[in-house]
RNA sequence: GCAGAAAGCCGGGCAGCCGCCCUCCGAAGCCUUGUGCGAAGGAGGGAGGAAAGUCCGGGCUUCACGGAAACACGGUGCCGGGGAAAUCCCGGGCGGGGCGACCCGACGGAAAGUGCAGCAGAAAGUAAACCGCUUCGGAUUUGUCUGGAGCAAGGGUGAAAGGGUGCGGUAAGAGCGCACCGCGCUUCUGGCAACAGGGGCGGCAUUGUAAACCCCACCGGAAGCAAGACCGAAUAGGGACUGCGCACGGGGCGUUUCCGCCUCGCGGUCCGGGUUGGUCGCUUGAGGCGUCUGGCAACAGGCGUCCCAGAUGAAUGGCUGUCCUCGACAGAACCCGGCUUACAGGCUCUCUGCCAUG
RNA sequence: GGCGCGGUGGCAGAGUGGCUAUGCAGAGGACUGCAAAUCCUUGUACGCCGGUUCGAUUCCGGCCCGUGCCU
């Protein structure tokens, strides 16, 4: 089930701060209790991913290092398989994904992603 | 055995699958043919004792800086040693706490000057006298009231009442006298010193506060890797040279004084300029480990050996098995030395008190 | 990562080594036919822990929290 090395090469992580706001204002969100997604067209043509935790979430740097790991995890385990290209994904840490069984967490990402109309076949 | 004191150390282990960051090698491949780059693959390394708070001290970088003196501002404050330095460390002294091992201390100066000490109290710093004590006189309803003189022992107030305790002394008292203690001055001895001990003299003056102003001694330019350097679109601004104009003038070099230096408005020519982004800074260092020598120690030196994170949306995760004592506080961001704060549990060595036994 | 600033009742906001003002809000009363406005009365606070001092909100350390600036 684990992605392979040739579909992870696919994804870009996005580095600007820029391009963090970009998929904020203009794409589309959804929350789930492990985390919240959200997701936007680029032009880049480029399957995009970032993680945002910020200080709000937890003010415990090692407990944020963990929750930005296990998102890495999930979206490691799904998004090279069923991501569409030429879009952006941002996925939001919450102070759940700290704690939340792992299973729960990729059943929350598959949610959104279906909720968003972003998954073809659960 | 129980209770404690001090110093130092560790901070889950092992295994499997899939992944992350860096360095080196690198068949294929690529070009600008080089000691080049490099998907696959291989080898090695990959958070802490506090990485934290940013409270001190440095290195490093840029900026500022003509010199001298004074002033201002901030910091430090027993002595000796260590250290690059420090509000750090070690040893000692003094003071305080503990039966003890041991622990704690912003620990210069209050006769250089100024300020402050509310309330209470008679009085708060040249002493003073509320209740009192003693004595002399007057009045008297014999309870006491009142005037003069002397006194500060006792009571009361306060955080603090102008040496303490005892004896003598006295009308009652008082350093009024004496002894001891304290204090001050002086001298001798020991110690590098802080200081300690002894002798002599004085005869009680010298309340507290300097984390109040201050005095004395010593130290200190500012900002920080988001520093800074390089490569580099556009736009606005900058510098150099030169021509003309202008000056018993204005401004700047922390302030002031003295000497000294720099600079100014307009035109022309040339040079450059650096936002987004990228590269460097970026890890070999007052370095770690072992051992020997000197030293009570902090530490220093010699020899051997090792290279041990270097990211830049930022690296240690996900799943599983297994063992145990079931895992605390917590994540490098330029680097060191300290301090402070957080912390489950465990280990080593030394020492103290009590109990029992030999 | 680095550098600053601040914390005083429910809210705003002065202050200083010896009872912490003031305004708004709350409660009670007066005034009014009933309200508003006005007047009177009243409760509630110095972020936390130590130290200096006889005494600390103030002075000095250390924590906690909030907030701003530098790419």
């Amino acid at each position: 089930m684990h992605a392979t090395a040739h579909q992870l090469a696919q994804l870009q992580t996005l580095k600007k701060r820029a391009d963090f706001i970009k998929v904020q204002k203009t794409g589309r969100r959804w929350v789930s209790n492990g985390l919240i997604l959200q997701a936007a067209a680029n032009a880049s043509g480029y399957k995009g991913i970032g993680f945002t935790v910020s200080k709000r979430v937890d003010k415990s740097a090692v407990r944020r290092n963990r929750i930005k790991r296990r998102l890495r995890a999930v979206a490691a385990d799904i998004l090279p398989q069923t991501a569409v290209s030429g879009t952006d994904y941002v996925l939001i840490g919450r102070p759940e994904t700290l704690s939340r069984p792992y299973a729960d967490l990729l059943r929350d990402l598959r949610w959104c992603l279906k909720k968003m109309d972003l998954l073809d076949n659960v």
